[in-house]
DNA sequence: GGATTAAACTTGCCATTGTCAAGATGAAAT
DNA sequence: ATTTCATCTTGACAATGGCAAGTTTAATCC
């Protein structure tokens, strides 16, 4: 069954449209997407898709529902590099795993976080992304010492800190921070760094500031 | 000129068109747009934006740099409606226009921040954007008191604050948010200035949390 | 005022797309 | 060996974006 021959049969066909899939994501965006050029790509007809995914959103649904398990994955392996068990060095590990996946995956990553109202996500989809959400609820918890879905100030920090990663790496891949133009891998980390711990630290009522 | 009798000449379709143009992209999403839907509405054939617009793609970037325009608009409107001058008042008013606007239009929102790279985008729409920037810009440097492109650090707080207020706008209306659940107009804005706050506060060098 | 020019808009066409229905193929089960 | 069934193909249809050519109106020029 695994056989890749050219049979009538493709083997694995479903993860070999995923993969294409994702190719001609990168490539073209999700404008210049086709179910089309997804099946020429693998060699097949152009209705071989239907059979997996129903329908092109149901590829494209399938498609985000893997990006977040590699979503996932990635915060989890900049955490796993990262040998303190410190809960600000885990969130800080986590944050970076985001934008790694953000810069690495733009197009998928965009597609993930789409999500136009009239849609009836699968269920594997909202699993995945609900796993994603889960890991940073846990970092949070692991930094408070309390389940963020007990405790509301808990779970201000994490939409504080959500909201911070997401919103840097969002703005990072649109192009949008070309004015301020941070160099290579590092300065990036940093930054993303330095705003992080802003978003984990509760404020004070008054704003304390000295240049 | 300025008859909109049903004349061959509409008299000012391209104002038109954007305007029916911006209706069917909240109504179907950037996906289900449509150029053909767009002209059906107007009541003009399916050829007569391309004179406009040229191509799909140049009346997606004129609706775009309307959007800016007014997105830039919402941010002012919430600073006149703020009587003090307190440069973080300001920042707040701001902030919560910048929510308001991606909570009234998000497709719109999301179209503006859309940006696939392979995109000569037109000068007019660079400009629009870039001067929604450059409010911000200015409301840092109030609160700074030294231009952020002479100051590393304010632009640090430039970054900082434009990741979480356009995290946390886009996290809004991708129903991400769904777990955490905030209620009515009132708690969404108070969470974002809370939030906020913390994206201008500079963190110490070390983490001040307890309990 | 009448002819000319240019702009605004339409009609018709083509390649491409997503989806559906029907058929063809081959693997597995009986 | 026959049946069964998932897998994949073929062919068709309506809708779409874009182009070329034609039509209608407004503005300009003499």
């Amino acid at each position: 069954m695994l056989k890749t021959k050219d049979s009538y049969h493709h083997g694995d066909l479903r993860a070999a449209l995923l993969k294409a899939a994702e190719a001609v994501l990168a490539e073209t965006g999700v404008h210049g997407f086709s179910l089309r050029a997804v099946a020429k790509r693998v060699g097949v007809s152009h209705s071989a898709p239907a059979h997996h995914f129903g329908d092109a959103k149901g590829l494209l649904d399938a498609l985000a529902t893997e990006g977040f398990r590699r979503f996932l994955a990635a915060m989890e392996a900049r955490q796993a590099a990262e040998p303190s068990g410190d809960p600000r060095a885990r969130l800080h590990a986590s944050g970076l795993g985001y934008l790694d996946f953000a810069l690495g995956s733009p197009a998928l990553f965009r597609l993930m976080f789409s999500d136009d109202k009239p849609a009836p996500k699968s269920q594997q989809l909202a699993d995945a992304a609900k796993a994603s959400f889960l890991h940073l609820v846990d970092g949070v918890a692991r930094l408070r010492g309390v389940s963020p879905y007990d405790n509301a100030a808990a779970m201000t920090d994490v939409m504080a800190i959500w909201s911070m990663v997401h919103g840097f790496s969002e703005l990072f891949i649109s192009g949008r921070l070309g004015p301020v133009d941070c160099q290579p891998k590092t300065d990036r980390d940093a930054l993303l760094l330095e705003i992080l711990d802003r978003a984990m630290a509760r404020a004070p009522t008054g704003i304390p500031y000295g240049d």
